[in-house]
DNA sequence: AAACAGATCCAAAGCGCTTTGAATGGCGCG
DNA sequence: CGCGCCATTCAAAGCGCTTTGGATCTGTTT
């Protein structure tokens, strides 16, 4: 990684000696606590604690105090708060950008968005690191000793996740998006039942007559993914069906991955009469796939999608594009939050979790099996 | 909105009185200045000097002084940096939910993963808002006023967006991806040659021996998008070819309004014979359409899309399954903060920007006018 | 009337760091 | 020897807020 500033960083940031640089003091000129309460004739303590919500203010008192400070534009310093407070309030999302956990990014953007709300709401602040590879364990360490963040959610996360292990010996709250299968102690999640959704996805099919069935899915060392294989595998060994290895394909959830492997199977003596797929991306590419080997979704070929539901790849207006397991990411974000806040405020709680049902949304996708 | 917790929020939080609610008093635990200069019997000013690079301490006490803190796992608290300092060493990125800005939301993980990679580097955090509607101005007001941030990137900027003078107004350092194209006032930014490259598009298009050119642009509200069209526009008119509305289309860049415009205009007597599209997930809509018409890329209607070099979206593995013009996102975000990064730290200077250019990619979407 | 309780407010002590201004000790130099 | 000059180090004063532990003033109880 090339840094092309005049300083002399390498790796890490080395502090503040920096003397060729001036810089302008942020916030000197806004109005701080002590002015406010000179000007109001009263004492830092009642005019904090006016504002606080304190109940020892006559009320009389704090809506003078709540106008003057409307009036002069008061805010309290945050880094002093956080400093007295002994909390941050501020949730930090650890972003790795390892191919292993790519599939992250098209969600990421949705649930964050979730998240946000809920923070804003409480007063919370949300900090997103990027970081690009190993070194993901001396970011939570940091982020703890520092006190940087007063909890943290967990993406993407794999079938033994060390980061929960860690996170909980550093005793730093965390909400899992998601789940790791091979972790026993309880912990805060928020999954979405993939397990369950997948397994519906197959007995749809597998109504419509289908038996030749295939899975382009994320990478398995991924939970999730590991979860929807599952569930289909259910749903075809309770219908008699032996899942044929050569219909299970796993990968990244791209365009490109998703075409690739559709056209494999399509190369296949005996090709799939019907797959599920494991995004909306990657199911775009099977229609392209599909498209390009003259075949008609539902016609041909049917396919399910999982559908997160994201903003900007609608799966269709009225009529859904894809027949589809259907959950929001942006909910999971929401709720996530929310439980994370909660977990923060009252630590001593047991661990919660939620898992969320998926709906499964009938689109053109999907037929009967076609008679040969 | 609402708040499903038990406490009493409104739209803002009103501070710590929840006299319900324990909260563990987080990073009591850390090891602090005090203890460590303790520990190596020095004062704290030699310690926190040795740590920041002050040239002032004995090298072999510098030394002395890194490796206990090594050693004791020692990191300042961040609160009480920001406090002393009066610097936040934090970059806000504020980014709005409302339909208008929704475009926002594909590019923005690729950029904030390009900004933060840097940001980590220069030890600068990356704060994020979510902001709902319209209140989008006091969430500015408030960032200057707590001093929540030093500097902020602009995202999705209108073609006259009134962000612009509010932080300058406020003195607050910023740097907008894109351009406002009606404000003439200097500002930092980083923006894509938006017209160079769809004028380059048009140009390739009519060497191809097409005339009837279409466009299918974001919408022409956000500065970006007015430029691809002017620079669409500019290769028509130097042709002489006059631009036929019916050709122009512009609405949010979704794959579902690209299937619909393409649509539309292949519905018309004489359709074009090529497009332009300014997404590369607009552009998987416009294939779709023209797959259910039967019509061939490039045989039939040649396409060039704006392709983001999203990671999750890859424009093909090693042929690129459409022609395009493209640039990094990430690299645009790499170089927002970098700028704004040297803003921040030396605000006498003069506002810079860098314009980027995108490379014109030619792949198999695009051939020559068939004939008729 | 004395004692008590409750309501309201305040001075001052932190929170953990940076930074100012001064002290200390070793050294060369006239 | 006495002086000034570096090179090091330190004590103490903030940064702007929260919070502890009273203080003061009312009104109420015995």
């Amino acid at each position: 990684m090339q840094v092309q500033r005049g300083m002399d960083f390498d790796q890490t940031y080395k502090g503040p000696y920096c003397p060729h640089i001036q810089i302008a003091l942020a916030g000197s000129n806004a109005m701080n606590l002590k002015q406010l309460s000179e000007i109001l004739g009263l004492s830092q303590t009642t005019v904090s604690r006016a504002l606080n919500g304190y109940p020892e203010v006559a009320e009389r008192t704090r809506l003078r105090v709540q106008h003057a400070a409307q009036k002069h534009n008061y805010q309290p310093n945050i880094g002093a708060q956080r400093l007295a407070r002994g909390r941050s309030m501020t949730i930090g999302h650890v972003i790795p950008l390892s191919t292993q956990h790519e599939m992250v990014n098209p969600v990421f953007a949705d649930f964050i968005a979730g998240a946000g709300e809920r923070y804003s709401a409480c007063g919370y602040d949300m900090k997103l690191t990027i970081v690009d590879d190993q070194n993901e364990e001396d970011i939570y360490r940091d982020l703890k000793s520092r006190g940087s963040v007063d909890g943290i959610i967990v993406h993407g996360p794999l079938m033994n996740d060390p980061r929960i292990p860690l996170l909980q010996e550093l005793d730093l709250p965390f909400v899992v998006h998601g789940r790791a299968s091979d972790i026993e102690m309880p912990y805060c999640w928020v999954d979405v039942n993939n397990a369950s959704a997948f397994q519906r996805a197959g007995e749809f099919l597998i109504s419509l007559g289908h038996r030749r069935i295939g899975l382009i899915n994320g990478l398995e060392h991924m939970d999730f993914a590991h979860r929807r294989r599952a569930g289909l595998v259910a749903a075809l060994e309770a219908a008699g069906v032996t899942p044929n290895p050569d219909y299970l394909h796993a990968g990244e959830m791209t365009e490109i991955n998703g075409h690739n492997a559709m056209k494999a199977m399509l190369a296949l003596d005996t090709p799939p009469t019907a797959v599920v797929v494991a995004s909306f991306i990657a199911a775009l590419g099977v229609r392209r796939a599909l498209d390009e080997a003259g075949l008609r979704m539902a016609r041909d070929v049917s396919v399910i999608t999982f559908d997160d539901d994201l903003s900007y790849l609608r799966n269709g207006d009225s009529i859904p594009i894809f027949t589809a397991t259907r959950s929001s990411v942006r909910q999971a974000g929401r709720l996530s939050a929310d439980l994370l806040i909660s977990h923060i405020e009252n630590p001593t709680a047991a661990p919660e979790h939620k898992l969320l049902e998926a709906d499964l949304i009938i689109g053109n996708s999907t037929g009967p099996v076609p008679q040969e």
